[in-house]
DNA sequence: CATGAATGAGATTTCATTCAT
DNA sequence: AATGAATGAAATCTCATTCAT
């Protein structure tokens, strides 16, 4: 946090704002997500990038570093749509803010599906760099944080034997797995997020 | 050559030759778990096996077919398994039924958490065989089976906005999950399981 | 960026790809001669040509692919030589246009003893490209058109027991093959050129 | 030459006529003309064979000695034939003589299209053993026999320019080819070996 | 002797990374 | 900075040969 250090990053930041270096991050996104994480060759991304192979390495260290980067800044964009909108509902009913959050997640899954593609694919695969399975965490800690705000609220139980956030994780997972699995991708409408809070707070048991 | 001797030295062939692809698929299971299933190279499995690397193209075909003939293997287990506990609880309450259905996903999660690790990595990576994806869908199948039966008998409700085999399935993958991601997993008690249950029927709301 | 030096660049570039392919080819010629078809590694190549392995790989598909460009471009060679030869002395008595045919045979052998070397083994070997049996069948191609072209003119016979133009066939590559059974290679001299098509027109018996 | 050596060979000629070695030899004779001198695998020859790939072991110490002794025992065969053919003919004027030479080649040739196939890849090949070229030398030494007892008798021109015992063998070898060349083969017929010979001694040349 | 599973050296091919232009 | 040809380590797969049964 020293001036250094922040500089530093300062200019990190600046080369990533940059035309070439979000070209770069772009096509790798379109190609990691068509292609596996695994499979996706440099030279693949080069080509969708308009742009040679060594320029990748101009702006990335190499191969893990260009990964690393495209999750980070992508999950920049989703913990800070996430937060915001929590912010924005922090007034409401829990129900409510519950229904916002999971808008929130519905959209970011529908604007970047291929990053969401590559970070599920990171979740459970193994690679050299820690980041995707941060991006991962960044995401069940946002669950874990809205469900310890509706515990303190009163309106989700103190349970000890489920973890409701990683529940809360699960339920938000197979809703995007849902169209790999069964090639019928759900709607972000905000219908579809109530039922699935309702869902979430009241269970999938007739109320008989 | 009597018909005694022949017969016994066949089967004691074959014994062997079971012995050397059990212990290769083993291996296999160990080190694409530990390895991840792109990064595993065919000397560790090997080794691991402890043959030589020829050995393994003596029982299957290319690193595919290995991968293939694991997961089949595998997931017939789990298929099995669920498929007797859910026969053996048919006339139980349907509550005690899905708390079967997921005691024996929970069993098969413990005893072959390597595989289960091969799975989940399988389900979202870009692979080259069906095979990891149809077995993810076989436990997919399972899911909507006992949502289906649940409807049946009036204990689930019938909604058309959320899939609830898709929320079930993703909550037994969300506890096997929770141990990668909080280093933390969950026993395969009854309790567990009941709780599950419990929030799947009754959901995470507090019931005031 | 004017577009002298942008195409001057272009044709840099493409000469020093033209001359690393060549070097290449040349680096084949040589080593699939010395250690035959199957038997020569691509390693050996590319040391010979004094590249790296993967520097094959970006000129040539595969094996086979760089045994198919080595034969097509020995073969363009030795076909326009032979071509331009008989059309040189298309008004020539037809004992004359036989010896410029032999001579523009014997000159290639000349030249290209290594690929012709490869060309004998490909005749007979079982290869996976059907690229060198083709060139073989060119080389029949002449013989045939030669010979036709004397039973036109008269000079040769129609015989329909004996296939002259396999016959021409066979005493070239018997020329061409004594070397290697005798290591005693034939001259390209007229004189030799002469004593053959005199062999092939009225034979080995005495005139007596 | 000493009776260690002798009952050594002797030995070595009892195993090879037995029957376990003759099948071996057949069976390599058919695969190695189906796959290629270079591609056809020990475990294929085993199967046709009927017998285990170490069996191949007892009997030939190796791959090469196979080879080695598939050509052996095929061109014994081809000699003795044309060498009694030879004698049988000696008091016949030449032309009948090099006639029922190019019979006995035919002949073999039909019998032993395999073996031959093999031959003729072996002569261009490039080999660890030199046993094929060494039976492609002992063909050629009889068309060298022949024809030195053609020059004698005066029914063959005494050409230094022109090896004819080279252009024998290449027009047998071309009478061979051509079936492979052209996918239509010359009957052994004694019609067509007169024609031959015919061509061979007057040459292809209308007598005009 | 026969068997055939095991062996492991060796060959092909890929692709992230470098670096001279 | 951009380029893209060259690099060569690494991974997969083959198959002649061995040897315990």
């Amino acid at each position: 946090m020293n001036e250094d250090s922040s500089s530093g990053k300062q200019r990190l930041r600046e080369k990533i704002r940059g035309a070439t270096a979000s070209a770069i991050l772009e096509a790798g996104e379109a190609v990691f997500a068509e292609q596996g994480l695994n499979s996706a060759r440099m030279d693949d991304i080069a080509a969708r990038a308009g742009v040679a192979v060594g320029t990748l390495y101009n702006y990335f260290a190499d191969r893990t570093a260009l990964i690393a980067a495209l999750v980070d800044s992508r999950r920049d964009e989703l913990i800070h749509r996430i937060d915001k909108a929590l912010a924005s509902a922090e007034e409401l009913p829990f129900q409510k803010q519950l229904e916002v959050f999971v808008m929130a997640a519905f959209q970011h899954f529908k604007t970047h599906r291929p990053f969401l593609t590559i970070l599920m694919e990171a979740e459970s695969a193994h690679l050299t760099t820690a980041k995707p399975r941060d991006s991962v965490r960044a995401l069940f800690e946002r669950c874990e944080a809205v469900v310890a705000r509706g515990v303190q609220l009163g309106a989700v139980k103190a349970d000890t034997l489920v973890d409701y956030a990683a529940m809360l994780h699960g339920c938000l997972r197979a809703v995007f797995t849902r169209g790999r699995i069964c090639g019928d991708p759900v709607d972000p409408t905000p219908e579809n997020a109530a039922a699935l809070v309702e869902f979430f707070l009241r269970g999938a048991g007739s109320s008989g």
